[in-house]
DNA sequence: CACATCCGGTTGCATCTACAACTATTAGGG
DNA sequence: CCCTAATAGTTGTAGATGCAACCGGATGTG
């Protein structure tokens, strides 16, 4: 008699109880605090997220600028996507392409000057929230026992 | 002397040491995560996860119907997305739209017979996924923890 | 019951994202 | 060295999302 393969496709997989529920507790919550700190910004006139994180790994890189493949690793932005927000980012003036002498393909971004004060402008709405929605409400144990169990999931 | 308004707008939010970090790693895990249910299912050619929620809400809803207003609720989708969702639903079969008896404005999205076939079609790839990704890297108390701060997330 | 307001839902339009195809350059192997 | 393959980045096009304006139908207040 040969296997059913039909009912091993639809079989559901074994899952423990709670694993689900805190799944999507997880998603939900997530995607909740991310929504309030969009929102935040965009009340106060703001780009959204994603140019912060970009402007934000620029700064903190050696001189300002780092090649868009370094800038995609670190954000989980493809390509094409990161390609045509550094475009925006250009023509707002807040980052600066240049020729890459080491690799005649690439190109470095640089932030300028106003890429800085925006990201300066962007951090106290940001933080607010994260204050509010996250820092507050958890104890200095919530925050390595999080952290930890955060770890383990990468 | 008048305080100085221009510092307080500049001035960093004061947040624990490790607040930040565990936030940045919250998201990127998350997303990660969610990154890959989505190209597993894409893999096996099925709709991404969003019809899977909204299918599953209303599978899970007394007589497989909902309103849409109570679909958006859930699933944090916003009316207009959703509206356009469910078109997109209709369109391939997998629910139904009905007039709102109760109340003339809205309708009743009711889930077809198509419609649970996909998502028992979907469930043993998303749930693979949680299964690997997931459950399997956590004990039962870690799970304990994880719900328990996210609960005070909320 | 008349009126303004609110609410569920849809739609036009602009923006953004996904995918695949493409260019140009570098890297690797015989 | 040459040829192939891999990599960095861009772009055309289609699909999805966000915003604001809109259309009824419901609700509340005088």
């Amino acid at each position: 008699m040969q296997p059913d393969v039909t009912r091993l496709v639809f079989m559901k997989p074994r899952l423990r109880e709670h694993t689900v529920t805190t799944w999507a507790r997880l998603v939900r919550t997530e995607t909740t605090l991310i929504d309030q700190v969009q929102k935040a910004l965009k009340a106060a006139k703001l780009p959204p997220l994603g140019w912060y994180d970009v402007l934000l790994e620029l700064k903190r890189a050696p001189g300002g600028e780092l090649r868009q493949y370094e800038i995609g690793a670190q954000t989980l932005l493809t390509k094409y996507n990161l390609s045509r927000l550094v475009d925006r980012l250009q023509r707002e003036g807040l980052v600066e392409r240049h020729a890459c002498a080491e690799d005649g393909r690439g190109n470095l971004v640089r932030i300028t000057t106003a890429g800085t004060e925006l990201l300066q402008r962007m951090w106290p709405v940001y933080g607010a929230v994260l204050e509010q929605q996250f820092e507050r409400r958890l104890s200095v144990d919530d925050l390595l026992a999080l952290e930890n169990i955060l770890q383990k999931l990468e």
